[in-house]
RNA sequence: GGCCCGUUAGUUCAGUUGGUUAGAACGCUAGCCUGUCACGCUAGAGGUCGAGGGUUCGAGUCCCUUACGGGUCGCCA
């Protein structure tokens, strides 16, 4: 059989008209008129409309009759112009006439059509998973992936990476997120975890001298998924030696430029603007802030209004260290109605907040939720403070800074989504520099923030063996994330290169002698032998392909996705397995819901 | 693990204070149709209302439990 192809469907035009065609593709639609038929053949490039009439063959017209959607056909014919041109589509001006058509595969009646647009439930979409990548959107967005992944080994080749494939069988070190685990059956009882990330393999790479290292690396993350969270995912993952934080941040911003030139045509200015993490949480509440829209968060403790009120709400925070700050949602106070203010208030406490103070300034005067403690003028000067100003919405959160950040960088995307104030088509980037090394756990313990192979900033040093427990907040690290429309696209840092200070880190963390050795002595082993100073980072290839194609979930950018608990609706993996397997591997399982 | 939302035909949905035989559109099946392209026309099939229990003379509708899906918090060095 002839199954060679001359055109994919969307690439014939005007120019190939009068010419024998030969395409194969699936059946869009089968449109019978009775003595003409018009079959619409789609493939990943497009769709071209086929025609029989009494003039082809009467073989060809008699299979065509019974041609139904997604059947597969390869068809041989000539191409010509239409009668009357579809302006919808790419080879809306041409049609191919038939010779012959062969049904090379028939296909059930699919459980929803293949439309570009769909309503359907995402749960079938995910069931019937390689139906739906027949659809345009998700070829589309695959096509974009392909095309981001592309040009990162072009970017990132030319400026002289190598790439390295890394082991996904390693050692679990359970620091973090939790580890997959793979049983070992020649060692029972031993098991491999694969990466979250070749974090220690890239550094490894770096003390024997490779210098500048890429890899696309599959990682691992046992934990609970969100829209923007998979447990396997894609890594850009990236090392460079004798760097120092500008020397990163300059090709990182490079690579971003060059994706966006290459993939969406979109100029990029450089440099990136940065904030300190510190600024970003008090700014914008956020470590990861959407800064398409402005909303800044106003700190309001000092105001005579605040300080000195018996407001027990103001009060009691601001007398145990905490703070009062307000956003202002400008010209909302008429579609911020009472109802919706209380949905908000609802939200906040959905995160922590305890509630939510506001000014809501419709008419003349504006009405406070707290007016009877206030004093004579004190409201005009809390709305001169806030920049809150007739037609706007104020809202106040007083607690620990902790929560009165989360709570109005929580409230501050909540907003502007309901007041539509984010424009399609827009990027901002933004560097987060300087992170708190440490972050304490809420049992008092700190854990490193990003991870313990992270360089303090050289101000930071003094703080780390003072003795004093609160320094440790002050530690800062060399680590820095690139923040995207509140996306967090990319992470990295400078990493320790003295197994000295490393083992200080490790100590400080709460590693005793005997578990370091035994977590990472092979990592302060390597760097006795000396390393250059270096760093790297790690790229979402996923979040990078769902931000630039619009998308809301990592599900829409990834070809096979799992869902909400971890299992794939397609194939229902997780499995059990067999006794004899799990025999081999000298598990058992100890509990069976 | 907590909280919130959802589940009615193959699909997307409607279904009034609880009241006769649960509807629509698309899809599907059959027939007709020579310029359609969201083709058109005619006829037809298709439902344990997610599951279980309860209240009631009577439940798609009210209550409880549960399953499944989504969002979110915890979690994600």
């Amino acid at each position: 059989m002839d199954l060679k192809r001359t055109h994919y469907c969307g690439e014939v035009g005007t120019e190939q008209i009068g010419s024998k065609v030969a395409v194969g593709g699936f059946v869009k639609r089968n449109r019978d008129k009775g003595g003409i038929i018009f079959i619409d053949l789609r493939d990943r490039t497009g769709v071209v409309q086929l025609v029989l009439d009494e003039t082809v063959p009467p073989e060809a017209f008699e299979i065509a009759k019974t041609v139904k959607s997604e059947y597969v056909l390869m068809v041989y014919g000539h191409l010509r112009r239409r009668e009357s041109i579809n302006k919808e589509i790419k080879t809306g001006s041409v049609e191919i006439l038939i010779n012959e058509l062969k049904i090379l595969s028939k296909s059930k009646t699919p459980p929803f059509e293949i439309t570009d647009e769909t309503n359907v439930s995402e749960e079938l979409r995910l069931k019937y998973r390689y139906l739906d990548l027949r659809r345009k959107e998700l070829q589309d967005n695959l096509m974009m992936r392909h095309d981001i992944a592309r040009y990162t080994r072009e970017y990132f080749y030319d400026n002289g990476f190598i790439e390295i494939e890394t082991p996904t069988f390693m050692k679990s070190t359970p620091e973090g997120a939790r580890d997959y685990l793979v049983p070992s059956r020649i060692h029972n009882g031993k098991f491999y975890a694969l990466p979250q990330s070749p974090q220690i393999y890239k550094q490894l790479l770096m003390i024997a001298g490779y210098d500048r290292y890429i890899q696309l690396a599959r990682c691992y993350r046992d934990e609970d998924l969100r829209a923007d969270r998979q447990p396997e995912f894609t890594q850009i993952d990236l090392e460079m030696s004798f760097v120092d934080v500008p020397d990163i941040l300059e090709i990182l911003e490079g690579f971003i430029a060059f994706v966006m030139k290459k993939v969406k045509g979109i100029e990029v200015s450089l440099p990136f603007p940065q904030l300190t993490y510190d600024e970003a949480m008090s700014i914008y509440g956020s470590d990861k802030p959407d800064t398409r829209f402005d909303m800044k968060i106003v700190d309001i403790s000092d105001l005579p209004a605040v300080k000195d009120s018996e407001f027990v709400v103001f009060k009691q925070p601001l007398n145990a260290g905490g703070s009062v700050r307000g956003i202002v949602a400008k010209n909302s106070a008429t579609t911020l109605t009472r109802k919706e203010i209380d949905k908000l208030i609802e939200f906040v406490k959905g995160i922590g907040a305890k509630g939510l103070a506001y000014i809501r300034w419709v008419e003349d005067e504006p009405n406070c939720s707290f007016a009877k403690f206030l004093k004579e003028g004190e409201l005009a000067q809390l709305c001169q403070k806030l920049g809150c100003e007739k037609g706007d919405v104020a809202f106040i959160s007083a607690d620990t800074d902790k929560t009165v950040f989360s709570t109005l960088g929580a409230l501050r995307n909540q907003l502007a989504e309901k007041l539509s104030l984010i424009q399609d088509n827009v990027y901002n980037y933004v560097w987060i520099t300087d992170m708190p090394f440490f972050a304490k756990e809420e049992n008092g313990e700190f854990v490193a923030m990003h991870h313990p192979f992270t360089c303090p900033t050289d101000e930071s040093m003094q703080y780390i063996d003072s003795g004093n427990v609160f320094d440790k907040e002050k530690v800062h690290a060399k680590a820095y994330d690139l923040v995207i429309n509140g996306v967090e696209l990319l992470s990295g840092s400078i990493r320790i290169n003295d197994y000295e200070l490393q083992e200080k880190m490790f100590k400080a963390l709460g590693l005793t002698e005997d578990e370091i050795e035994a977590k990472f002595g092979f990592l302060v082993e390597a760097y006795k032998y000396a390393s250059p100073p270096h760093g790297g980072a790690g790229i979402g290839l996923d979040r990078l392909a769902m931000v630039l194609c619009g998308a809301d979930s990592l599900r829409d950018v990834t070809a096979f996705p799992k869902i909400k608990d971890a299992s794939e609706l397609m194939s229902e993996c997780p499995t059990e397995v067999g006794v004899e397997q799990l025999g081999e591997l000298g598990i058992t399982i100890a509990t069976n819901k």
